[in-house]
RNA sequence: GGAGAGAUGUCCGAGCUGGUCGAAGGAGCACGAUUGGAAAUCGUGUACUCGGGAAACCGGGUCGGGGGUUCGAAUCCCCCUCUCUCCGCCA
């Protein structure tokens, strides 16, 4: 969310970002509704300073045992226009406060302006795709054949789009998860949390996912709460509602937790293997840090991500996300995508986003600045670090052998108990 | 699931027979005095938020959240959330 005297002040900027999103808001509209509001406040805040008058008066008389009864008629002739313009009033807060929320973040100036992924920049590579000499099968039929993945049974289990991961399969992935947490909590310097998987709907407005993306989401109706959609919404609200000192900042914190997304509305894409599915594993890093430092912080966010890639030797790239490619929530992104031999296509592992004030003053995390002591609101980022379906892709298609073998990762055979080929 | 207790400012903690309570007292923090310097001591200051204003400042709101009673509520009533204790049930 936006703040309401920088939506006044700054409205062109609010108005391009708006544009440049390819979003639609009636950014005019809400002005004049602002602007009908503050009026309106002004009025019932002065009515309420002569009921507030009156009433110590009262107090006073009643004390010296005299007689209150002119004061006490008005107040009473007072509170009848007074409920009346505050009601009216609420209703136009509440109204205000609904659009404002529904207002996307305004992207930062080094974000390329476009409307679609075409736009988007490639920043770096970090080599080219391998030439593997063979054709290399995709991924589903590396693990099947391997007898690691099991869609069949997954979608016995829990319908389409799931995944079931058995024996060495099951293995690597554990070995995943635990190199991610190993390199950014020792190397990196982030704390480890495990969050719950379910979140309330007002962790989920906080972090921008409510009230736009409501269908994405699977909700428990008889306990109003979701199952998270990505590790960002329970990592992230851990400080809903608190101000932190400047001192403790940055928080810079890192979770393994699944994910869960309905994918309503992309029904035929990616039907085929694990590109796209409703269940999968991430580990999420997660910071909140001074407006001062945030864009630096997510230089170093983006790159503890890209460590994981480089450590499993896996060819990826850079993008920068152009404005309309952009979040609701986001002023400024990067996607890692590594690459998918098989099906010749880079796939998005990770999403580093910086979102500034916006999640923050949503949630209602702060932090008081150690030399002013005044409280301002905390930049939240987060990105996968990484997400676990592709990368097992990049491994399975990047890694395989003419025989349809899988070699492991030189970085990964610790984790496999010095298993050095999946057979 | 049943019974009870509680939620107050950065923190601890009074107030809860309704009226100078935005809130005593303490801690912390900031500034000043004292000191060669520091500790200790003493003094002063120190919430957030919204509206108006260039600013000084003026005004509204806020004692877990929401509603009600009243001229007036931290204080009384109702609902919700969370925490703690006890009982029951269950991995």
């Amino acid at each position: 969310m936006l703040d309401r005297r920088f939506i006044r002040s700054r409205s062109d900027d609010v108005r391009r970002a708006i544009a440049d999103k390819g979003e639609k808001f009636d950014l005019d509209g809400f002005l004049e509704l602002d602007e009908r509001w503050r009026e309106l406040v002004t009025e019932t805040d002065g009515l309420k300073h002569r009921k507030n008058l009156l009433s110590e008066e009262i107090g006073r008389l009643k004390r010296e045992g005299r007689d209150a009864g002119p004061q006490m008629e008005e107040v009473r002739a007072l509170s009848a226009r007074m409920e009346m313009l505050d009601g009216e009033a609420a209703k136009l807060e509440e109204e205000l406060e609904r659009a404002q929320s529904r207002i996307p973040n305004v992207p930062h100036s080094s974000v390329p302006v476009g409307h679609d992924s075409s736009a988007n920049v490639e920043v770096r590579r970090s080599g080219e795709p391998p030439k593997l000499g063979f054709k290399p099968l995709p991924h589903w039929q590396v693990g099947e054949a391997l007898g690691i993945l099991d869609l069949q049974r997954a979608s016995k289990i829990a319908g389409s789009g799931f995944i079931l991961l058995k024996g060495l399969g099951a293995k690597l992935e554990r070995a995943l998860i635990k190199l991610m947490l190993d390199t950014h909590t020792n190397s990196h310097g982030y704390t480890e949390v495990w969050p719950p998987v379910l979140v309330k709907r007002e962790c989920l407005f906080g972090t921008g996912q409510l009230p736009k993306l409501e269908d994405d989401m699977y909700l428990c109706e008889k306990d109003g709460i979701f199952l998270n959609p990505t590790a960002e919404v329970p990592i992230t609200n851990m400080y809903r509602g608190e101000t932190l000192e400047e001192a403790a900042l940055p928080v810079k914190l890192v979770g393994y937790c699944p994910s869960f997304r309905r994918e309503a509305g992309s029904y035929g894409k990616d039907t085929r293997g694990i590109v796209r599915v409703h269940q999968f594993d991430k580990v999420e890093l997660v910071k909140l840090t001074t407006p001062e430092t945030s864009y630096d912080e997510l230089e170093s966010l983006r790159d503890c991500a890209e460590r994981i890639l480089q450590l499993l030797g896996l060819t990826y790239r850079v993008m920068l996300l152009c404005s309309g490619d952009l979040s609701f929530a986001a002023a400024k992104c990067y996607d890692l995508e590594v690459w998918a031999p098989a099906e010749e296509r880079w796939l998005e592992v990770s999403s580093c986003s910086n979102f500034e004030s916006f999640q923050a003053r949503r949630i209602g995390t702060r932090y008081r600045a150690a030399e002013t002591r005044k409280p301002d609101y905390v930049h939240t980022l987060n990105g996968s670090g990484l997400a676990l379906p592709r990368t097992l892709i990049g491994i399975l298609e990047n890694f395989q052998t003419p025989r349809g073998t899988v070699r492991i990762p030189e970085v990964l055979v610790p984790y496999m108990d010095g298993l050095e080929e999946i057979t």
